[in-house]
DNA sequence: CCAGCTCTGGACTGTCAAGTCCAGTGAGCC
DNA sequence: GGCTCACTGGACTTGACAGTCCAGAGCTGG
């Protein structure tokens, strides 16, 4: 929590190994069942590293809870700039289904995931996770809200109500689309999200 | 899994009182937060009574899965055969919003939650928990179907699709509350599933 | 009343995890 | 060359957990 430390560029590599590590590892097993140990072998790092780069287990998952974040915004970075039209959020719905067959609709959203697991356990986490899935939303309102300016909603459309249903749509097909291994159920979720933005175009 | 042997009542309580217990537990911590002692302390049960209704952790997990699913269903059991109207669904919408009003938007979906825990873990439970969603969400298809034949949605309605949107929208806004520890976003997610449904009605 | 079972209590074992400790190593600086 | 300090290796301690074992309690049917 209070370390951070890594002032020589050696040391800031293998804290980013570390945690790139840890994440990888969450992602595939869940937090509860990844051991220091395990994290040590896939980032060929010692005991000693992990504590000195981490205060304990906790301190180690809150960073994992911001790269995880970080990556999720970061690899739909050219996507989130343009949902400020129907084609940009056309193309972003696109790229999450096109994620799910990729990776066979394993794993779920890394975010939500981690909600689900650390919402409950670790209030911290709790409130990264929701800044993150803020940041997130953020993307989409003021994306919308631009679109209201420039008359592609209707005046009295509501952004803020529009982006977080349209969070749930995303968080719940993918849940519906890991539990029963079908990328369809996104592709099902964000058409109805669609028709709900459709139906706040101008008359 | 083969173990079911309960051949007495007094056989049939402790086994209940212990898949309760465990139920519980995991809803306030998660899955991998919870010990058989704990369970065992719940449960005023011993060890040797674990073991003797469970082969081990994963078949009492099973169960657990088994009887939230019956849980969550029985406790909506007088709203999910009334969704053949809009009255029917909105009560239904309303009394979800109001559970975690009273939980305080804490704990989320209980089977959402597993299955976030358990997807990528436990391929038998992912199965358990994709067969409980799809009972969820079969009453609301058929009760659309009521309706679509009875002239309350359009001919051209697609009741299943519009049942797995409105399932992503209670997963997703359920994760949101959650996470938010703001019920209204649940609200918002179920007014979007709502408008949803509405739009389907004949013109 | 006894034989046979279901069911129960709790001690025991082996394993594995988190966290501690200290003796180093090696790159930059004087 | 030697000093310093960030960084590293790995053994060690402590505790908790899943799973085992066996002796015994208590019901039940004959």
């Amino acid at each position: 929590m209070i370390t951070d430390a890594a002032s020589t560029a050696k040391g800031r590599a293998t804290r980013e190994r570390i945690v790139r590590a840890t994440a990888e590892l969450v992602a595939e097993r869940g937090v509860a069942a990844v051991s220091l140990d395990d994290v040590g072998r896939r980032a060929r790092a010692s005991r000693s590293q992990l504590y000195h780069y981490f205060d304990d287990k906790a301190d180690l998952v809150h960073a994992v809870v911001d790269a995880t974040t970080e990556a999720v915004l970061g690899a739909q970075d050219g996507l989130l700039a343009h949902l400020d039209s129907w084609a940009g959020i056309d193309r972003w719905f696109d790229a999450l289904v096109e994620l799910q067959r990729e990776c066979q609709a394993r794993g779920g959203c890394p975010i939500g995931s981690l909600a689900g697991q650390l919402a409950e356990r670790d209030p911290e986490a709790r409130a990264a996770i929701a800044a993150g899935l803020g940041r997130w939303e953020a993307h989409l309102r003021e994306g919308l809200t631009t679109m209201r300016e420039r008359g592609k909603l209707a005046p009295g459309a509501d952004p803020a109500r529009l982006a977080t249903v349209t969070m749930a749509a995303i968080q719940g097909g993918l849940l519906l689309t890991q539990v029963r291994r079908d990328p369809q159920q996104l592709r099902i979720a964000l058409d109805g999200a669609r028709a709900l933005l459709h139906a706040a175009r101008p008359k």
